[in-house]
DNA sequence: GAAAAGAATTGAGTTCGTTCATTTTTGAAG
DNA sequence: CTTCAAAAATGAACGAACTCAATTCTTTTC
């Protein structure tokens, strides 16, 4: 059976990153301090450090978790995309688009990019630019899909054509979130 | 004539940011302090942030500088570009990355993106936005120019088509800053 | 030219992220 | 059950960005 130092350690990442989730929600990140997230978890900061390497490992922790969702949200739209390929797209950039900001602030995105631009040798700074990576596939998956179904023009170089669309998306979503007003 | 007041104020914003400017390029924007500035400009780090908002306010001030460089030496391209579409844009951007690096480490400009998206209200944040939203322009710019020489089809969109090649440069130029080895 | 008003400078103090020497806990071996 | 080594937790101490009450310098007024 699992060993007890192993339980207590996926109890303790499950009980920093429950804190910091909603501290982090609830006042912002730049709003809370290490400690208030160590005190809300139950352990001392010391602790908190072993688990991530920072501040901004653990808020990509967290905003990782939620891309995943939204990949997965995305799915559904890739296996059975409206014919109309604005229609398919539209359909799928608006699921990114809500999901995003369901859970997370403009200001949380704003810092989220921020870090994962300055330190992407950190370990959740990897992991979301794999999801980013996951998500520009998913595009290019929706394309194959709607070719494959006729409704897109089979001589379309699929993958390069996903990307140009997903780095264009990208780019839209940093003026959004720069953006306090804006729908 | 002009007063003291106004001299001397001119003289401090230029005493610091040449001295930002030369201990980022030496030393990296991390490592080195305010104080150190502060000092090396000969003024106290109060004075500094009487002149600056904050850290990264004063380095997207001497990045916008580069910027504005960059915007110039691009004109020349604009005005007389190669006839072939592909050559014109790849000697466009070729200036923008040449430029880009010269100054300014890979490093530096990870920081200095990131900053315009985690604080975009700071006045040299605005400044560096606006300038952004200039090099999008001069890509609109080059192609109006080719398609009045009729190397490209005058059909064209040419703003929208800028602006997503433009989106689509930007977005490479943050995977190239990222990654520390990339040519 | 002196004095008052206003503008700008100053640097010690505060805050918060991060580190690391010490202590505590866990699992293994006898 | 006791002993020992390795792993993990702890929180006081450190460093650097930023603030602000006190001070100094400019300009204006009479």
């Amino acid at each position: 059976m699992t060993g007890l130092r192993e339980r207590q350690k996926a109890d303790r990442t499950r009980r920093i990153i429950e804190a910091a989730s909603r501290l982090f929600r609830d006042t912002g990140y730049g709003a809370i301090r290490i400690e208030d997230i160590a005190n809300a978890a139950e352990v001392s900061v010391g602790t908190l450090y072993n688990y991530f390497e920072n501040k901004g490992d653990l808020l990509l922790a967290i905003v990782s978790m939620e891309v995943e969702e939204v990949l997965e949200a995305g799915k559904a739209i890739v296996a059975d995309p409206p014919p109309d390929v604005g229609r398919a797209l539209a359909t799928l950039i608006g699921i990114y688009y809500d999901h995003s900001l369901y859970y997370l602030s403009k200001e949380t995105w704003r810092t989220a990019m921020a870090i994962s631009i300055e330190a992407p040798g950190t370990p959740f700074s990897a992991r979301y630019t794999e999801l980013d990576g996951m998500l520009a596939q998913q595009v290019c998956d929706l394309i194959v899909e709607l070719q494959r179904r006729g409704h897109v023009r089979g001589d379309i170089d699929a993958p390069a054509m996903g990307q140009v669309i997903f780095n264009n998306l990208n780019q839209m979503f940093i003026e959004f979130v720069k953006q306090d007003d804006m729908s």
